[in-house]
DNA sequence: TTGTAGGCGTTATCAG
DNA sequence: CTGATAACGCCTACAA
């Protein structure tokens, strides 16, 4: 069935032993036998069992990521991108992905379990972080490697590794665009509040009001739920109550998507009309009728990152920097009312 | 560290054999005695180790998926969805996914070997059949299990488990729709030639041709590369060359929306001026403006009656049917030039 | 330079 | 009903 180490063995006259460490790269092994048994062994087409190897050593070359699939939503293009970033450095880095999709809750934390105790994977990767999050504290307690894409929220510590993006500076940008080109009346869309970003991009927003000496109006913000629909409702509401209102910030593309969409239901042009903005530029942003301005933070980048890093910690070599937040850019597009770019 | 079935023996009292058993689900165990067992374990937190058992066993309760990531593009929404079918049903029926994105190539046959050799995975699932594709004889070859989704070309034998869509039958109704529209001079953008189901699309734009008794002109067919970008240029190219061409079926969403580009580019008028279709029902579609005409296939079904039917290979037990072509449906939106549904 | 022996945690076989 | 023993394939002291 399978070929294992004594098949070499056999073949080749030497000692599993011999076998193993010649194939190992060690040093003490004869040049000759060697290149003898490194030949039986592409011949028998061998491949190591990496159960019995990580049965051995403790170690499984796997790296474990469950995606938050909030709500009944599916992981959407930046989670595409994300596991593109993800994949191809644990594929560089001859380690494995376990995936799995989950809805926040009791299974999620089973799936973690499984996954963590179960001895699956050498390190967690993290991905969406909410208010008391209840992951982090977990694989904490059991002094499991993992790393974070996103820190905790502002006003809780995060004492653990994580790679960022700076997305107070983000959505900040973009309201000071805003209402550097003559709009005083700005609507919000957040993300849900149990979202632990949410509120770095609400003082993102603040920071831009306050700093223009603009009046900061509660009732200009509402919650969305991440997806299309949510920015579409968030949208809907902003304009019918409050006519007064010329630009939105969205907290994520997918939502602004939905804004655009429910500007153009009430009759309105977006960018002439109501100024609107995301955030993530992703793909679709660009090709967005009109196309639209966003905060572009790399997620490729990010899940690059968090994979150099986490396999720094799993070897014992953390990196020097294991807190990082990197910069987020805004990207001018039609839909912020300008003619054309920037 | 790791919490065994050693350490839950020495608390019990009892040998781990009878601990194994008994938390197994063996009958040959007295309830009492399993009753104890079982709460020692959930004090201690016992979480089986799954590498000993799976090199035990010979089970990894493990699937692969390779994505492909066809040329530097990622995984688009298709593969989204299709990963939430396949990661869900896995779960529900208890097995991981083991997930790698790679180029095809060298590389991604390499990926194959570490996945199937190195016993990590009990069964593969393939997505993206291509021309001679080497996947598939290289799994019989190794006698291991695996299912396809979508089926060889055409004029090449599918000796394998698959489920697959209809996708002749699918173009071909979108073409007829533009036919019975009044369209005479209808553009194909293909998928790249090396896809396994290019050839079905191309069967079902020539069967409505021929039952209209149009004829058939080769130069109103051109190949993109399945990104918007690839059906943008095919799009300006059709339009450029033979201005008499009034509608296009694009062989996916996302080359659709490339089209839709070009058109609106040249100065016309999606539906109106230049008809336009594509295939998959991605929610983009219905969100395009003019939202898309396409052809929906169930792509989170197609994942989980994949699983189902390995799963089903895997533990012998295989469906009565291993070869599912599912239909697809037209789904008229506005890109076809009709004035609103239906 | 090479081989022997033991064990990683689990499950299956067989004996008591 | 329960327990001792072996084995899955690999790695690594230690011995030769």
């Amino acid at each position: 069935m399978q070929i294992t180490l004594r098949d070499i063995a056999r073949k080749s006259g030497f000692s599993v032993t011999t076998v193993s460490r010649a194939l190992a790269g060690y040093q003490d092994v004869n040049e000759q036998t060697r290149q003898h048994i490194i030949e039986v062994a592409n011949i028998l087409g061998y491949q190591p069992n990496l159960l019995a190897r990580g049965l051995r050593s403790q170690r499984t070359q796997t790296l474990g990521l469950i995606i938050p699939t909030y709500d009944a939503g599916f992981p959407n293009e930046f989670f595409n991108q994300f596991l593109l970033g993800v994949g191809d450095t644990a594929w560089r880095n001859h380690y494995d992905l376990l995936v799995s999709a989950q809805v926040p809750g009791e299974e999620e934390m089973a799936a973690y379990r499984r996954m963590v105790k179960g001895l699956r994977v050498d390190g967690m990767i993290l991905a969406r972080t909410r208010k008391n999050d209840p992951r982090m504290p977990y694989l904490q307690s059991q002094g499991h490697p993992f790393v974070v894409n996103g820190r905790n929220a502002p006003d809780e510590p995060s004492d653990f590794p994580y790679v960022d993006v700076d997305s107070r500076m983000g959505i900040r940008a973009a309201t000071a665009h805003f209402i550097a080109l003559g709009h005083e009346h700005i609507g919000l869309v957040l993300p849900p509040p149990e979202i632990a970003y949410t509120g770095y991009r609400l003082q993102g927003y603040q920071d831009a009001l306050r700093e223009a000496r603009l009046p900061l109006r509660d009732e200009y913000i509402l919650y969305g739920d991440l997806q299309r629909s949510g920015g579409y409702q968030a949208g809907l509401a902003l304009l019918s109550r409050y006519p007064q209102i010329s630009a939105i910030v969205a907290c994520n593309d997918l939502m602004a998507f939905g804004v655009m969409a429910a500007i153009q239901e009430r009759g309105l042009e977006v960018g002439s009309d109501v100024a609107v903005s995301g955030f993530d530029d992703l793909p679709a942003a660009e090709y967005a009728m009109p196309p639209l301005t966003t905060v572009r933070q790399p997620i490729y980048e990010i899940g690059q990152r968090l994979v150099e890093m986490l396999i720094g910690i799993i070897v014992g070599k953390p990196p020097e920097e294991t807190q990082i937040v990197l910069p987020s850019r805004l990207i001018v597009r039609a839909s912020s009312g300008f003619n054309g770019r920037r």
